[in-house]
DNA sequence: GGATTTTTGTTCGTATTTGTTTTTATTGAT
DNA sequence: ATCAATAAAAACAAATACGAACAAAAATCC
């Protein structure tokens, strides 16, 4: 079952497979592999007295049920690096992109204000423009903008309280949304998954589309940073309409219907299009 | 190789030729690098035992995943240039004791148990000796234990809410005090600055003081990390008296005097002696 | 018991990885 | 600007790992 997730990418589900049988050997090889981090081949098919082909058959259906990973000579725990190495690459995914909303966004944020920023790979972009900001305060639920921005020693990084998920190391949950509504920011940042026709905004997590709501009532300004990717992309939970944002940071023209919607919604729009010339340079293009 | 043409079918190509299936070595050097800062192509072909051209092989496909940038002669850390290199360097200072207390404190913690960690590099260590756990629950005011742990997909990682310090990237303050009291947790983990010849433990932050207090106020038990450094080292604000604390976990045997002190005020001394940390990191595969 | 399905072992062509050698690129100092 | 020293990339060869196809063994079903 293809699944579609974020800049086009879709993922793959298969919820058939994901269900299996293990026998005995298999499932002693993966408490094995769970214990020890990772395995060879070898010394998987040595320990249970079988050919490394049964072990490689044995292995291939774990991994496809998605019980461990494996590489090349043997075999290792799912998840841990794997999933944090996948947003990484996401991230560098249309970066030129990113970078150039993310500078648009940084040019227009005046030192010594607040802000609030939500999850999304274009906010730690934006995170990353921002380092040079004088007396910045910025409050967040995106562990990686914590991290990025801790590092200018000029900016007051405050961070949600709650439970961090996993991918993209985002906080999410009530604790968060309660947090939010302690303040009343100057500019609130949001990225989002998706815009559609009619102008309303949409997000695949229900969780961070009550962050992003609590975020909109907290902040004076709303500023939206979306790429020419999340026009006309359908996701499934409703967040807002395009009317309540202040400000929008693209990085090519929209859509002609968009821009009469923009128009009529009272959203200034920023089209962040020609980098400059050493930014192509950084263009992550292989 | 190609700039996008059309975009779907450019992401779904990139997405594969960046994907990448780290193996234990490529694993390792990645955290390696994390853990230092930066390494040479030299100093990690020699750490792994293998050519140069591999470990470039290795850096190259890391560096293209966007997991590490690499200069001239070696690679570093990806994306921030001003990493804090103060606290990078106090992190490797003393590592193999710090490491070997980490991996006797992850091996005393049993699976699916709640903890709260505190700051400090020793806890870092610790959350990185955690990532193979299972079903754990950990709450912290430690940016960087909740990014270490948070990669682990089997446990619940709960950052408290409140003001980030740059230098450590701690979060301190009423927030989180208040967000550590709603909790009660089986294990407290701390670490110190340091504890007096009398047994009274001291930190050179107030308001890490108040947050410890807070830990050990809700936490069933409550263990102590500190390296041999810690002994007899003055700090300025006081925490509280070692008899609060259940085990104290320590690279050598203590001075006599604490071995006293200890003994009176019912405290479980660990002293986590010569393990090879680098070996036995560096054996996973087999 | 015999037929059928599933699992395991064997062989072989292919793909991946690693080391070696050669060529090209960077760096720093004249 | 030029040159030597060093690092990186490219090209090739050897070793190793992988997957597919098929045969043998074991388990399951009637």
């Amino acid at each position: 079952m293809l699944v579609p997730y974020e800049h086009g990418l879709w993922l793959l589900y298969s919820y058939f497979t994901l269900s299996m049988n293990p026998n005995p050997r298999q499932t002693q090889l993966l408490e094995l592999v769970q214990a020890q981090g990772s395995a060879s081949i070898e010394f998987l098919a040595e320990t249970f007295s079988v050919t490394l082909q049964t072990v490689r058959r044995d292995v291939q259906r774990l991994a496809e049920a998605g019980l461990l990973s494996r590489f090349h000579g043997g075999v290792r725990m799912p998840g841990s690096t794997t999933e944090n190495i996948a947003y990484r690459q996401r991230q560098a995914l249309s970066l030129d992109g990113k970078t150039r909303i993310a500078k648009a966004i940084a040019a227009a944020v005046p030192h010594g204000c607040s802000l609030i920023m939500n999850i999304g790979t274009t906010m730690e972009t934006v995170a990353r423009e921002l380092r040079q900001h004088r007396g910045l305060r910025v409050i967040t639920n995106n562990l990686n903008v914590a991290q990025i921005l801790s590092d200018n020693p000029d900016c007051e990084v405050i961070v949600t309280g709650g439970v961090v998920r996993g991918v993209d190391r985002g906080i999410v949950g009530e604790a968060t949304v309660d947090f939010i509504r302690q303040f009343k920011v100057d500019i609130g940042l949001i990225g989002i998954s998706g815009i559609e026709a009619d102008g309303t905004m949409r997000d695949f997590d229900y969780r961070e589309v009550k962050v992003a709501k609590a975020i909109i009532e907290h902040s004076r300004q709303v500023w939206l940073a979306a790429d020419h990717t999340k026009f006309n992309r359908p996701a499934m939970v409703e967040l807002a309409h395009l009317s309540l944002i202040d400000r929008l940071f693209t990085d090519e023209p929209p859509p002609d219907s968009f821009a009469q919607l923009l128009e009529h919604s009272g959203v200034e729009c920023s089209v962040a299009q020609d980098a400059p010339a050493f930014e192509t340079t950084l263009t992550l293009v292989r």
